[in-house]
RNA sequence: GCCCGAGUGGCGGAAUGGUAGACGCAGGGGAUUCAAAAUCCCCCGCCGCAAGGCGUGCGAGUUCGAGUCUCGCCUCGGGCACCA
């Protein structure tokens, strides 16, 4: 540090006293207050890993820029901050490292918390939660019970992935290989009795309402519409010939039902209850079956397993043709969760039971080919799109030449009519489970009774909250084996019971966070005037890996909440806007080792292309997702330290449109530093200006302001954070080449201050009161443009020759066409191109451009 | 395989159908300095000495005028997937 006398930016003196200021001055704390408009802006909460990362900073400015900018635009503004905390990782770190997952929970929240605070971040700190605190979580199975008596929660049989080793069920992604990610055993498929939120009843509103998001972005609704995934088609029963006993008819379903008289054989899962009776019976159906299942436990084993089936021997009728009869397999590929688990095949329009027909000589009959050709041999599967004209060869319903589409519906109406089957809309979208055997999450409040059966916990006994001596030093979920917390009294008989030790899945957790941070201290799960007052959520901000569960979970239990009276009915489209940010890049630094594999480095390890330490000249890999693993990672903390928040505040707005990733590099994060540094000196300049005497000067420079606020306010209202930020820097060098007067100046700086406040808001308090702002600038009005000042007296056209940009004329900005047309033709560009020739049209745009075309 | 989205300087990116490249980074030149850092000023799409010409992935089209609209291709990115 130079001993000058010139004061110098120094982010670390400021930021902290003015952080204190606002904390003094109560600025974020959310009120309801009835005669302002309320705003509420939620960025998606944090799970409390452990430390913040780029990513967090990114979101939370983002949403920060939002709320200060609206509490300046006059809302009561919601900003409320909170912590997604149970979940596995701090039952591992128990498993792993000793001590109770609740302590490495808070203990992350706080270190976490103390990272954030420095950010400034305009939040209502005061409705702080953790959904591991049992005031939260007491009251979501407040929720769950009237969920249950609402019918929307009941219990069925599911097969999950099964860890004989560590005794505990297992997330499809934590299996790898057919073996558990940690045991490393041989997972099996068990049958466990499960709890399910009936989200599919909400299918076709879920999807329906879709429609009306329209301040959701595009791609989101589309993976929600695809996750639905709504089809039509015809459900109709096969009757049997020579079924055992209590199969006299397999239900179908399929969204072909114009094929009907290409089938070749019927298909059923492995678990379908036909192939569970078989498997009982035949030694070779039960080996067939365990094989199938074998396979069924990664996705990627079921891609690459062919398409495999057992003939059963048992033969049903065609209902169009009782002459007719097909052959019942079961097949590898049909899944007992979609339809009804039984196919009918026709292998000359579906590539798989082109596929399945082939390799058992199954017979191959079409039932349409393309428009004018005749029926040939077919090498595989004629599948065109169902909106193409064909010609049916075997059709039984609607014209000759029609589209699929055309011929389903045909189908389907002639199929009702005859008494065959029934139209039935299908969903992909299936029950949610949300039975977790692990210990770190919401207890379901219900009690198993000899007698009574399973009966829901009284609500006066909630909340049921987790025992806190457990341990974690043997397999399996220790609330099982805890000595005196499953035991107590059935809430119907008062008979000695057991409550249930299953947990919920922490996607119920954040399902509803958004509506409790209306009020989180109530002693019920909402408050009406509360939830009336602020919600639904204004903007909603976060990434787009939470397009589908997240917010489609959120959606059905907003739903559900109206339902059981926890919301108003205008809320179950909770979340009014959404926006998903991009994420922060790095490049990857990569050496090798002596046995040529990746040595990754820290950015902070590397300079001039080499590695700090050994010289050793590194490899660079193109951007990606900070990663631990690949060390391509800067920590805010670091970056704060260095150049302080406004910097990495600015930085992480600025460059990239918000929706896309940003690439973070420490040359960007420099220049930043010095562009705030260079608007904090030019303040002191400017401060130190007497006031002086209006000039012509003065007038462009309150123009130029006039302008920046127009565009900055226009850009931050259109989410583009990185526009704004551009209109800044120009705003910025306006003022700081302006040789206008002092007086002129301090308003321009003041503006800027304000102007600058929701992204940097730390340097633009310090501007504020160096210019002699009232209070802070954090209570500010936000600036309003004067449109007089947005206009000026002359205009520069750019003069076209047949479209193409030759020179440019000035003219008054009220001129009329004629005369504007009259200077273009008297330019000198237009004159040479003429040469004495008349224009064959000149096109004059008032205010845009004029057109010559010779 | 199906469904989306995107291709603009060395880089990140601007641009209601109307001056392509705002703003920033990197780079170049200069001032200041004993020197360096910091700071300030200027230049910066490509070809060309210049005049000028060419330029928004490729090819057509609509238009007085296309990065923007239409059609066809190419490349990259994302989502979904034995879904009947």
């Amino acid at each position: 540090m130079p001993a000058d006398t010139q004061p110098r930016y120094d982010p670390q003196a400021i930021e902290k006293t003015w952080q204190d200021r606002w904390e003094a001055a109560d600025c974020f704390t959310a009120r309801h207050d009835p005669a302002r408009p309320k705003y509420y802006v939620l960025e998606m909460f944090p799970y409390p890993s452990g430390r913040i990362h780029m990513g967090h900073v990114r979101n939370y400015t983002m949403g920060d820029v939002v709320a200060r900018y609206k509490a300046a635009r006059g809302f009561s503004v919601l900003h409320p901050m909170g912590w997604d905390a149970f979940g596995m990782p701090a039952e591992n770190a128990a498993m792993q490292e000793g001590g109770h997952p609740a302590e490495w929970t808070y203990n992350n929240i706080a270190v976490m918390k103390g990272q954030m605070k420095p950010l400034g971040l305009s939040i209502d700190w005061s409705r702080e939660f953790a959904t591991c605190d049992v005031e939260y979580y007491g009251q979501q199975q407040a929720l769950f019970l009237d969920m249950l008596e609402a019918g929307l929660v009941y219990r069925k049989n599911a097969v999950v992935n099964w860890d004989p080793v560590d005794m505990t069920v297992l997330a499809n992604e934590q299996v790898i290989d057919g073996k558990g990610w940690r045991s490393g055993a041989e997972v099996e498929r068990r049958e466990l009795t499960q709890w399910f939120f009936r989200i599919s009843e909400y299918s076709s509103d879920l999807l329906a309402a879709l429609d009306g998001l329209d301040n959701w972005p595009e791609k989101v609704r589309l993976m929600q519409r695809n996750w639905i995934g709504q089809s039509r088609g015809l459900q109709f029963p096969f009757t049997t010939v020579n079924a055992p006993e209590g199969f006299a008819q397999i239900e179908v379903y399929t969204t072909r039902p114009d094929t009907l008289l290409g089938a070749s054989f019927v298909a059923v899962s492995p678990d379908h209850p036909l192939a569970r009776h078989l498997e009982a019976e035949s030694t070779e159906v039960a080996e067939f079956v365990a094989d199938c299942r074998r396979i069924g436990t990664t996705e990627e084993a079921l891609e690459k397993a062919e398409k495999r089936g057992l003939d059963t021997g048992i033969r049903v009728r065609h209902p169009l043709d009782p002459e007719c009869e097909l052959p019942v397999w079961i097949a590898n590929f049909i899944l007992m969760d979609y339809g009804t688990g039984a196919i009918f095949g026709c292998p000359a329009h579906d590539q798989r039971d082109f596929d399945f027909a082939t390799r058992y000589i199954l017979p191959i009959p079409a039932v349409f080919v393309a428009e004018g050709a005749e029926e040939e041999p077919l090498a595989e599967a004629y599948v065109p799109p169902k909106t193409q004209r064909v010609r049916y060869v075997r059709g039984f319903a609607g014209a000759e030449l029609q589209t699929g589409e055309d011929a389903v519906e045909a189908a389907i109406s002639d199929c009702e009519s005859r008494g065959i089957g029934r139209g039935v809309t299908q969903y992909r979208l299936r029950d949610w489970g949300l039975s977790r055997q692990r210990y770190w999450g919401c207890p379901i409040p219900v009690v198993h009774c000899e007698s009574c059966g399973v009966v829901p916990e009284k609500k006066e006994n909630l909340p049921v909250a987790l025992p806190m001596d457990v341990s974690f030093d043997q397999p399996g979920n220790p609330l099982d084996r805890h000595p005196t917390w499953r035991d107590c009294a059935c809430p119907k008989c008062g008979a000695p019971a057991r409550r249930e030790t299953d947990t919920m899945d922490t996607f119920v957790d954040s399902s509803w966070y958004f509506a409790r941070f209306t009020a989180p201290r109530a002693n019920t799960p909402t408050d009406a005037g509360e939830a009336d007052y602020w919600m639904n959520v204004d903007q909603y901000i976060g990434g787009i890996e939470h397009a589908i569960l997240h917010l489609l979970y959120s959606r059905f239990f907003a739903r559900a909440m109206h339902r059981t009276g926890h919301l108003p009915e205008r809320c179950i489209e909770p979340f009014d806007a959404l926006f998903t940010q991009g994420m922060v890049t790095h490049e990857i630094y990569m050496t090798r080792d002596a046995r040529g594999r990746p040595v990754y480095h820290l950015p902070e390890d590397v300079a001039d292309g080499k590695v700090k330490a050994t010289g050793e000249a590194v490899q660079i890999i193109p951007s990606a997702k900070m990663s631990k693993s690949k060390k391509n990672v800067v920590d805010p903390v670091d970056i704060i330290d260095r150049f302080g928040a406004d910097t990495a505040r600015w930085f992480v707005l600025s460059d990239s449109p918000p929706e896309r990733d940003v690439e973070w590099t420490s040359a960007g994060a420099e220049a930043t530093y010095k562009h705030l540094a260079r608007v904090w000196a030019l303040c002191d300049r400017i401060a130190a200006m007497p006031d002086g005497t209006a000039g012509p000067a003065d007038s462009d420079l309150m123009r130029a302001m006039h302008r920046a606020i127009a565009d900055v306010t226009k850009a931050i209202d259109g989410f583009a954070f990185n526009k704004a930020i551009a209109e800044l820097y120009a705003f910025t060098n306006t003022l700081s080449r302006s040789d206008s007067s002092g007086t002129a100046q301090k308003t321009a700086m003041r503006t800027l201050a304000q102007l600058m406040a929701p992204m940097v808001p730390h340097i633009a308090e310090d501007i504020w009161a160096h210019q002699g702002g009232k209070g802070l600038v954090a209570q500010a009005d936000w600036p309003q443009a004067d449109p007089a000042m947005l206009v000026s007296d002359t205009v520069t056209l750019p003069i076209q020759i047949n479209g193409k940009r030759k020179g440019e004329i000035s003219v008054p900005a009220d001129a009329p066409k004629e005369a504007v047309e009259k200077a273009a033709l008297s330019a000198d560009a237009v004159v040479k191109a003429l040469a004495g020739a008349v224009p064959k049209k000149v096109i004059v745009v008032p205010g845009r451009i004029v057109n010559v075309v010779v």
